[in-house]
DNA sequence: ATACAGAGGTGTTCC
DNA sequence: TGGAACACCTCTGTA
């Protein structure tokens, strides 16, 4: 996988992206709108991003839903949370609940207000226990407020050996190696004229067939 | 049927 | 200090 072929599907890339343009930006509007919205809506989306590590965006999508339904997102025990992410199929449902009652009183919606973004992901990663990097990067980037952070989960992360912007993926991601190659996948989007954001959707759409969050 | 990888990883504990 | 190993803990798709 070098140089021309390379080339080739970097061509790929951008012609897909001249015809997802206008899906992927009515997409990062939303995002913004959400980031525009009350410090409920905020720990909603918060509650997603808890949900996600190692399970399916859907099943973290569906558990927020119904937490929201019976009225335990804001209200419910640890257990209660934890019961309902286990039946929405959310992996790590116990422990996932306790962060999310815990982010609860951690979490100050007003933090992120009118900061850099990498500044708004230092505090996601000092004050929300269950946020990473890679967690804190995606939590903005719902809200709008992603567009210089890389989400560098392993579906990015094939993609970056694809086109040949890391060489190889690696074993465990500390935060020095994230920093790395998300100043890489900066280069790569700059040279390809595409966004960060949208590479992101571009990459996850690709995998999934979808453009969902 | 049974096994096994994959699911948008993170925190803690050791050394 | 940074890293590797491990705990968390369940369902689904595939062969």
């Amino acid at each position: 996988m070098q140089g021309k072929q390379q080339e080739f599907l970097i061509d790929l890339l951008k012609e897909r992206y001249e015809k997802m343009a206008p899906e992927i930006k009515a997409r990062l509007d939303d995002f913004k709108q959400v980031g525009q919205g009350s410090h409920e809506q905020l720990f909603e989306e918060l509650a997603f991003c808890l949900c996600t590590p190692q399970s399916k965006a859907r099943a973290g999508d569906l558990a927020v839903r119904r937490l929201k339904a019976k009225d335990l997102l804001f209200k419910g025990t640890a257990e209660q949370v934890g019961l309902v992410l286990l039946k929405s199929g959310v992996r790590f449902p116990r422990e996932k609940g306790k962060r999310i009652v815990e982010a609860r009183t951690s979490f100050d919606s007003s933090v992120l207000e009118g900061v850099p973004e990498q500044q708004a992901r230092e505090w996601l990663l000092k004050n929300i226990k269950g946020l990473g990097m890679k967690e804190a990067s995606h939590y903005l980037r719902n809200l709008g407020k992603g567009s210089s952070l890389a989400i560098l989960d392993r579906h990015i992360l094939k993609n970056l050996l694809r086109y040949g912007v890391i060489s190889q993926i690696p074993q465990t991601l500390s935060n020095k190696a994230y920093l790395e190659i998300e100043g890489k996948l900066k280069e790569f989007s700059l040279r390809i004229g595409i966004p960060l954001d949208a590479v992101d959707l571009l990459f996850w759409s690709a995998e999934t067939g979808e453009v969902f969050k």
